[in-house]
DNA sequence: AACTATTTATAAGA
DNA sequence: TTCTTATAAATAGTT
């Protein structure tokens, strides 16, 4: 979306990186409020930047045991 | 985005609500994914549908380290 | 499960 | 770097 089409791959330029970081981190939280709001489900999000820094994390409280089960299959 | 404009509360149709749900979460997960790649990001993401099953989670593997340190950000 | 009219997100540019 | 805008991408309603 937007001026050009792009492809995915990591940016190399360390200041278009920071910038479409910022841009597409807004995106990504306002669809998972969004998702989480239209289709009553819960919704648990973290954005780790490339300089180690938590940004963001869901709009949705998660009961523990989801996200011990969450953990398991990311973690372990 | 699409054939009418929406406002963003739950849908109470149920069949309604699930072709969404498809839609959507497929969205979000790839759109996870383009951040991860594009800006060397970590990212997790966990969608439960109403229904309490786990249907999606991030294409990173997050550090254990971080994902507890998140943890205590949504459950605690 | 496909299609497409529209809305929304965003890559470049100012 | 914040704002703008042309264009790509996602998706709501339809078939």
């Amino acid at each position: 979306m937007g001026r050009g089409k792009i492809v995915i791959r990591r940016i190399d330029n360390s200041t278009n990186r920071q910038v479409t970081f910022s841009k597409r981190r807004g995106g990504l939280l306002k669809k998972a409020k969004e998702l989480s709001i239209l289709c009553d489900a819960e919704v648990g999000l973290v954005v780790f930047s490339s300089t180690g820094r938590l940004h963001e994390f869901s709009s949705t409280k998660l009961s523990s045991d989801r996200f011990l089960y969450f953990f398991q299959r990311i973690c372990l």
